[in-house]
RNA sequence: CGCGGGGUGGAGCAGCUCGGUAGCUCGUCGGGCUCAUAACCCGAAGGUCGUUGGUUCAAAUCCGGCCCCCGCAA
């Protein structure tokens, strides 16, 4: 088939491929332009243009697909199908009607459940056990598409928001990989999403702030579901200590944000304790709790976060 | 030119203000002790102090250039 495809992040990487790896041509790669990212003023291209620079395809970058302009340069490439993987741009209606066999989506999750841009953070956050990824046939709403399948996986105890955004991305590959061949066929089923929906937003900064005072599994979830970023917080002594990995210990107990085992930074929470698995102390690197503590004893009794 | 912290045996840190002996907590190796331990005791190996110029009798330490890492902000 004759695609254009349109992503921008790590997510969407293994997706391209997966098409580049189907065979299918591929008239044009859409992500977003290149922005200044990093520290200081280095300006970074997207993932998903690496890649497809990678393999000679042609990328464009427009800032909006709101224009007349931008439908008729899509029009031109006569796509037989748009395949959009976390792209971060809403296709108007103009743009989803060119292709003659629709635009599709991999989204990661479960839908109806969870659209929008922080599906995996929040499948963490929430302590679900359960997630996946759909396929489906974009519409003008936000992830309201008919679903063509998904695919589900269990969500490990201890997993990170990161470490399931990579398994997701491998997962949503295969799972287009498949799509394709059944729209390529002609059989795609088509399935309207359930009424029972909700929406996960784009993660931010004031979600950081651990809160010891709640019970374990909540300030597990959050460490997991934060992390690489926002990533969970707390102070330490009057710096800033980000916390990446942890583990739920539900016996033990203490004084809210209190260290109880000097030896291997576990925390009371209000029920239940948390231990701190991986750690970066500002202006420090991230490292495992062990080699921090060997730099940074923590008495036990020290009280976390402020 | 956005603001700031940092690069010291295998790991994480101190030492730098005020130049002159390589320090701490671990790990590793050897030995001892114990019913037992992420326990304790004794001993050992292991470092061009990021890199490059400069100042000096002498630089981890003071001065300049460069490389890399990190926090904030975007």
């Amino acid at each position: 088939m004759r695609i254009v495809f349109m992503g921008t992040p790590e997510f969407a990487v293994p997706c391209l491929q997966a098409v580049i790896d189907r065979g299918d041509e591929v008239a044009a790669v859409y992500t977003q332009p290149d922005k200044p990212r990093g520290r200081g003023h280095k300006v970074l291209p997207p993932p998903v243009k690496v890649l497809a620079e990678q393999h000679g395809l042609s990328v464009r970058q427009p800032t909006t697909l709101r224009t007349a302009e931008a439908a008729e340069e899509l029009r031109a490439l006569a796509p037989d199908l748009i395949v959009v993987v976390a792209y971060g741009k809403i296709l108007p209606k103009e743009i989803l009607d060119i292709p003659l066999k629709g635009c599709v989506n991999v989204h990661a999750s479960l839908l109806p459940q969870y659209r929008g841009a922080g599906p995996i953070q929040w499948c963490v956050l929430n302590g679900e056990t359960k997630t996946g990824v759909t396929t489906m046939y974009m519409a003008e709403g936000l992830d309201t598409g008919d679903m063509i399948e998904a695919t589900q996986t269990p969500i490990g105890e201890d997993e990170t928001a990161d470490e399931l955004h990579d398994r997701l991305s491998v997962l949503g590959a295969s799972l287009l990989t498949h799509t394709l061949g059944l729209i390529e066929a002609g059989c795609a089923p088509r399935t309207p999403q359930p009424e029972e929906s909700s929406y996960a937003p784009m993660l931010d900064k004031s979600l950081s702030g651990i809160d010891f005072s709640k019970d374990a599994a909540s300030v597990h979830h959050q460490i997991c579901g934060l992390s690489s970023w926002p990533c969970a917080q707390t102070m330490l002594e009057g710096k800033r200590l980000k916390v990446y990995r942890s583990h739920c210990h539900p016996t033990r107990n203490g004084k809210p944000g209190e260290v109880l085992d000097e030896k291997r930074l576990i925390v009371a929470c209000k029920t239940g304790a948390v231990e701190l698995l991986e750690v970066q102390l500002e202006g420090s690197k991230r490292m495992k709790a062990a080699d921090f503590l060997r730099g940074h004893p923590v008495k036990q009794g020290t009280v976390l976060g402020e």
